[in-house]
DNA sequence: GAGCACTGC
C-alpha cells in the first residue's frame, strides 16, 4: 500500500473556490430574455454537464396521469407560456440548459403543441446514437403515442419514421447527409441541435448549414427555418453572436451540490496521486485516465493492495471503462457490489459524455487525456496525453452529483486549474478535414475555402483537405470555382473517408468489389480483433491460421471469410478472439456499402481467390499513403519522407516488405502506420506516374 | 523494435 494511504484526504486537499456563479460567468451587457428559477442548483455549476439519459431506461409509467404529472413536475415546465410565446416568433434561439432541465424532452413537444411543426418537422439533432433512441422513446412515450408514429428517430442502420412524425430525434451525422441531397434541409420547419457544447465535426459543419438553409430559404421566400441551439455551458457568447446575436434563455436544472478538492502541491506523478486518492478514499469512486493500458495495470495494482488490506476496511471491487472493452465487461459497471465492497471505476473520459454511471459520488481527475491534436505543421493527426480543458474538468466533477451532493477530487492545484484552457479545442480544428470539404461540395456551397464556420480550421488545414480529395480525382477546377467531378459526387454519397470510397469505386477495374467491400468495411469501423493482453500467446496461436503474409488487409478478409462461410457466431468469435459486436456491425456496413454500389449500377465482382487483384487495387486508390523500406531498415513515407514504423499490431510487424500502404498513420510515441499491404513499387507507378515520377525509391532502382 | 482517447455517416 501506497505510504500516504490512510491519511485523511483533507490532509492533502485542499476546498476550491467552486466555479463562477451562473449569474457572474455572463458577461455584463448580455440580454438574457428568461432566467427561470426552480429546484435548488448547485455549487458544481458552470461546467459542462449533460442531459443524456443512463442506458438503461426506466420505462414510462404506464399511468397517464403519472407522466402528465412528471412532465408537469420538471422546472421547465413553469416557463411553458412564456418560453413558447419566445420561441415562436425567435427565427435562432440559444437555450442553456443544465442536467436535469427537461429541456431535450420538453421544448421539441412545446413547439409541437405550440404548432410550429404544422409545415414542417422538428428535427432535433443528437452527437450519439443511443441518445436519440432513448430520448425518442421517451417523447413518445409522454406523448402516448407508437414510436415511429408522432415521435420518431433516425440513425444509420436504423429508421424509425413515418409520414406521420412530426418530432425526429436524430444523429448530427445524419441530418449532415440529409442535407447532401437537400441543402435547404426543405422538410424540417424547426432544426434544434442539442449539445452543441460538445462541438463535434458534424454540430460544426450543421451550424453553418443551417445558418446558410435559412438565409437561402427566407431569399427564396419558403418557409423559414428556426434554430434553436441547446447547451449545457455558460460558454454561449459564440453561439449567439454566430446566430445573429441570437437571444440567450436560461433554464435551470436540478445539479446537486459539489464539493471540489485540489491537492496542496502539484503532483508530478498523476498515476501515483489517483492510486493513493482511490486508497484514501473509502467509498465508491470514479477515477479518469486516459487509457486501455494505464487503465488495466492500475485495475491490476488496486487489486493487487486491496488483497493486503487490514482487517475491516472494505474489500474492492475494481471495474476498468473503456471503450474496447467487450460490451459485457462495460455493463459491470452498472450492477452494485456486492455487500461489503466497495466499487472503484476506473476509466477513460468514456464516462464523461458517453456512459452515464448513476450513484457515483465521489469523482478523481487526473487532469489528464487522451486526445487527438492535429499539427498544422506537418498535418499529422497526433493522439497524445494532455491536460483537460476547464470545461472537461467540469464535466468530470459533474459525474459526482447525479444523484446527491458529491466530492470531486482533484489531482492539480487551483493555481494548476486555472491556466487549463477555458474551452476544449473543437474537433473540426484537430481532424483531417477531406470528408467535411467533400460533403460541403456535394451541398454545393458555393465557395468552400470561405465557408462560414463557426470556429474557422486554418487555411493550411482546408487546403491539405482540397489537395487529397484532388489526388483523389475528386475536384474539378473551373474559373477559379471548386466542384466535384462525376468521381467525385459518387464519392459523396458513401458513408466513409474520401480515400476509402475512391477504393469501392477502383475496384470494379480490378474485378475484386465483393473482396474490396468487405475489408473497407473491416476498416471503416472499430477492430474486430479481441487482444486481451493477459492471453497473448493464445490468441498469436489462434489467429496464425488467417495471418496472410501480404497485410492485414487480407488478413482481415480471411478471417471475416472464415467467418460467414462456417456460419459464424458467437462462439466462434470468442474461440478465436474477435469481437462478435463489432463483426456485426462490419456485416451491417458491408450490406449499406453494397446497396450503394447497386444504386449507381456498379458491376459487383469477386476476384474469387486471387489476392494480387486486390492488392492492386489497395495500391491504386490509396497511393498517397505508401512507405518504403530504407537501406538501414526502417521506413519513410513515400511523399513527405517522415520516418514511419510498423505497428505492433500489425501481422507484417517482424516482416520488412520492400513497399507498402497502409490506411492510417498513428503518432503516439513514434509515427506508426497501421492496417498495411504489401505492394509492388511498380503499381504505384502505374497508378500515379505524375505523383510518383521523382518519388518513388524503389522505382527508381 | 513494442502499442491503439471518443464519437459518427
Amino acid at each position: 500500500m501506497p505510504e500516504e494511504a490512510g491519511f485523511p484526504p483533507a490532509k492533502r486537499f485542499r476546498p476550491g473556490s467552486g466555479p463562477p456563479s451562473r449569474a457572474g460567468s455572463f458577461p455584463p451587457g448580455r440580454r438574457v430574455v428568461m432566467l427561470l428559477t426552480a429546484g435548488s442548483g448547485g455549487r458544481g455549476g458552470g461546467g459542462g454537464r449533460r442531459q443524456q439519459p443512463p442506458l438503461a431506461q426506466p420505462s414510462a409509467s404506464p399511468y397517464p396521469e403519472a407522466v402528465e404529472l412528471q412532465r408537469r413536475s420538471l422546472p421547465i415546465f413553469q416557463a411553458r407560456g412564456q418560453l413558447l410565446a419566445q420561441l415562436r416568433n425567435l427565427d435562432n434561439a440559444v437555450l442553456i440548459g443544465e442536467t436535469g432541465s427537461g429541456k431535450t424532452t420538453q421544448i421539441p413537444q412545446y413547439l409541437y403543441e405550440g404548432g410550429i411543426s404544422r409545415q414542417g418537422i422538428i428535427a432535433v439533432t443528437q452527437p450519439r446514437r443511443v441518445a436519440a433512441i432513448s430520448l425518442a422513446t421517451r417523447v413518445s412515450d409522454e406523448k402516448r403515442t407508437e414510436l415511429g408514429k408522432l415521435v420518431g428517430y433516425t440513425v444509420r442502420f436504423d429508421d424509425v419514421t413515418s409520414e406521420d412524425t412530426r418530432i425526429k430525434f436524430l444523429t448530427d451525422g445524419m441530418l449532415l447527409r440529409e442535407a447532401i441531397s437537400d441543402s435547404l434541409l426543405r422538410k424540417y420547419s424547426c432544426v434544434i441541435l442539442d449539445e452543441a457544447h460538445e462541438r463535434t465535426i458534424h454540430t460544426d459543419v450543421l451550424f453553418g448549414v443551417v445558418k446558410a438553409a435559412q438565409k437561402r430559404r427566407k431569399e427564396l421566400g419558403k418557409l423559414p427555418l428556426k434554430v434553436i441551439v441547446m447547451s449545457a455551458t455558460m460558454d454561449v457568447d459564440l453561439f449567439s453572436q454566430y446566430f445573429n446575436g441570437a437571444p440567450v434563455l436560461y433554464l435551470e436544472g436540478r445539479q446537486h451540490p459539489i464539493q471540489v478538492f485540489y491537492t496542496k502541491q502539484p503532483q508530478n506523478d498523476y498515476l501515483h496521486a489517483a492510486l493513493v486518492s482511490v486508497f484514501q478514499i473509502h467509498q465508491d469512486i470514479l477515477v479518469f485516465l486516459t487509457g486501455q493500458e494505464e487503465i488495466e495495470a492500475m485495475s491490476k495494482t488496486c487489486r493487487d493492495i486491496a488483497k493486503h488490506l487490514p482487517d475491516g476496511c472494505p474489500a474492492m471491487l475494481v471495474l476498468p471503462l473503456y471503450a474496447s472493452l467487450p460490451y459485457a465487461q462495460q455493463l459491470r459497471v452498472f450492477q452494485g457490489a456486492p455487500k461489503g465492497y466497495r466499487k472503484v471505476i476506473i476509466s477513460t473520459n468514456i464516462a464523461e459524455t458517453s456512459i452515464t454511471i448513476t450513484g457515483i459520488k465521489y469523482v478523481v481527475d487526473t487532469g489528464m487525456v487522451k486526445a487527438k491534436k492535429y499539427n498544422p505543421d506537418s498535418g499529422l493527426e497526433v493522439l497524445a496525453v494532455q491536460r483537460v480543458s476547464k470545461t472537461q474538468a467540469w464535466q468530470r466533477t459533474g459525474r459526482a452529483g447525479r444523484e446527491d451532493s458529491g466530492i470531486c477530487y482533484r489531482l492539480y492545484t487551483e493555481e494548476e486549474f486555472e491556466k487549463f484552457d477555458k474551452m476544449t479545442v473543437p474537433e473540426i480544428q484537430r481532424c483531417n478535414l477531406a470528408s467535411v470539404m467533400l460533403q460541403l461540395l456535394a451541398m454545393k456551397v458555393p465557395n468552400v475555402l470561405t465557408f462560414d464556420f463557426m470556429s474557422k480550421p486554418s487555411p493550411d488545414h482546408i487546403q491539405a483537405a482540397i489537395a487529397q480529395l484532388d489526388l483523389l480525382g475528386a475536384l474539378e477546377h473551373k474559373d477559379d470555382q471548386l466542384t466535384l467531378t462525376p468521381i467525385g459526387r459518387k464519392m459523396a454519397a458513401f458513408p466513409l473517408e474520401p480515400k476509402f470510397a475512391k477504393t469501392i469505386l477502383m475496384s470494379p477495374k480490378f474485378h475484386c468489389t465483393e473482396e474490396i467491400l468487405t475489408i473497407v468495411s473491416l476498416l471503416s469501423v472499430d477492430s474486430i480483433l479481441h487482444n486481451p493482453p493477459s492471453r497473448r500467446d493464445e490468441v498469436q496461436g489462434v489467429r496464425k491460421k488467417f495471418t496472410s503474409s501480404e497485410g492485414d488487409h487480407i488478413t482481415l478478409l480471411n478471417i471475416y471469410r472464415t467467418f460467414k462461410s462456417i456460419g459464424g457466431n458467437k462462439d466462434w468469435c470468442k474461440e478465436n478472439f474477435v469481437n462478435s459486436k463489432n463483426m456485426i456491425l462490419v456485416a451491417e456496413v458491408r450490406a449499406q456499402l453494397r446497396d450503394i454500389c447497386l444504386k449507381m449500377s456498379m458491376p459487383i465482382m469477386s476476384s474469387r481467390g486471387d489476392m494480387e487483384s486486390v492488392r492492386r487495387c489497395l495500391a491504386h486508390s490509396l497511393f498517397m499513403s505508401t512507405a518504403e523500406l530504407q537501406p538501414d531498415g526502417t521506413y519513410a513515407t513515400t511523399d513527405t519522407h517522415q520516418p514511419v514504423a510498423i505497428h505492433p499490431s500489425s501481422v507484417l510487424f517482424h516482416c520488412k516488405p520492400a513497399c507498402v500502404v497502409y490506411t492510417e498513420l498513428l503518432y503516439t510515441n513514434k509515427c506508426y502506420m497501421r492496417d498495411l499491404c504489401v505492394v509492388d513499387a511498380e503499381w504505384l507507378y502505374e497508378a500515379a506516374p505524375e505523383y510518383f515520377r521523382r518519388k518513388l525509391r524503389t522505382a527508381r532502382n
